[in-house]
DNA sequence: TATCAACTACCACTAAAGTGGTGGTTTTGT
DNA sequence: ACAAAACCACCACTTTAGTGGTAGTTGATA
């Protein structure tokens, strides 16, 4: 590849010039095109091809994760990074669920940021150094300190062995107990976390990051 | 606080001296014991709650994440950092599983050590630059390529909203078709997938990173 | 000691989930 | 053009899940 064409999509000017003045300075990336929405950038990610595309998250009208998907829906074959200010937990794991192929900060020093840009137009995902924690943080097992211990031990089992998928026969061989008895602790684990099927368990203690 | 205290958990001897040194040239670090097992470093951190414990992962006997586990059940209250040369997904995220405290490879350049221990020290959770990769990877969606579509649009609606936990009455209402039919597509789910209920389903989409 | 909470167990009943078999429409390949 | 395959829809039927109520045992607490 010779020259990497990039697409900047931010709803400040003075940004945009700036980025693109620091993208100018590399002679392998090339700025083609520069727009303030996501309407605007998904008309140009189609209509160009773009290789990469740096998408501002807080953008009016349509916002940045709504443009991320919509660019993914439509696929487009551009690398889309996201480029914020914001290190936000949920900023950045929507970012990630929806596919977005980097996260940089605004605030990254140049050099990382071309650095990064590079290596994300060669396919590699890219997300600034200061995320790291946050995205730890989030696989991390929660505090488990509230509801979690109001549950007894047989509920506890029955959480996790529905969790894993098992019956309620199968759990009540497993414990040794009858299914009837079975039945009667889910009731008990339904009410206390505010649930009404074993599905809705199953995922809660996904949510919880139960270890099962 | 003056000192902080630290074991060194790791079955080469060599290793162990060569982190002791280079821990001992801070002064406000001090390296209370060296233990070449899980068992051991279990007895130890019983008896003299170092602050924090450098945990390796490939041991003889207990293994690393065994001995983690083991800590945490014991309430110990020591910091524990896995210590490893691997950067494998797996490992980085059964160590996170089971709540460890930062996740340092061995590789690290010695500043770089010295200054990711002392941060988890004061409670920051700490994790080499290099595995962000690894831990962003895991957040995202996969490939999607394989099973995934060769389920038909009825069966993807299906099983999005399973895991959302809606019921079967709901998901009909909702998709304007009749119970009945809905059983249908979710028998067919089943057979796609290789599963017998719902609520392995429903974990099925989460281990597949399924949108829903 | 009296009481409360957890655990166990059983029953009867309702609701929801899952299975087998039918048929009709659209898509695909020959 | 036509058969095969894939998809969607429905019903009848069986199995599993969930609810309400009763009750005996144990261990902790007031």
């Amino acid at each position: 590849m010779n020259q990497a064409n990039i697409l900047l999509v931010d709803d400040h000017p003075m940004l945009r010039k700036g980025v693109a003045q620091l993208i100018s300075l590399e002679d392998n990336l090339n700025v083609i095109g520069e727009v303030s929405s996501g309407d605007e950038a998904i008309t140009f990610a189609i209509e160009h091809a773009p290789d990469l595309i740096l998408l501002d998250l807080n953008m009016k009208g349509l916002s940045g994760i709504e443009t991320l998907s919509a660019l993914k829906r439509a696929k487009v074959n551009s690398k889309v990074v996201i480029f914020s200010v914001s290190d936000s937990e949920a900023d950045v794991l929507q970012a990630l669920k929806f596919n977005a192929d980097g996260y940089l900060l605004k605030d990254s020093e140049p050099e990382e940021l071309i650095e990064k840009i590079n290596h994300a137009i060669s396919g590699e995902f890219v997300i600034s150094e200061p995320l790291t924690q946050v995205l730890a943080k989030s696989l991390r097992p929660q505090s488990k300190i509230n509801v979690f211990d109001s549950l007894t031990q047989r509920e506890m089992e029955n959480l996790k062995l529905i969790a894993s998928g098992k019956s309620n026969k199968e759990i009540a061989r497993k414990l040794g107990i009858t299914e009837a008895t079975v039945k009667v602790h889910n009731k008990n684990l339904f009410k206390k976390l505010g649930l009404k099927s074993r599905v809705e368990v199953a995922m809660w203690a996904v949510e919880h990051k139960v270890n099962f």
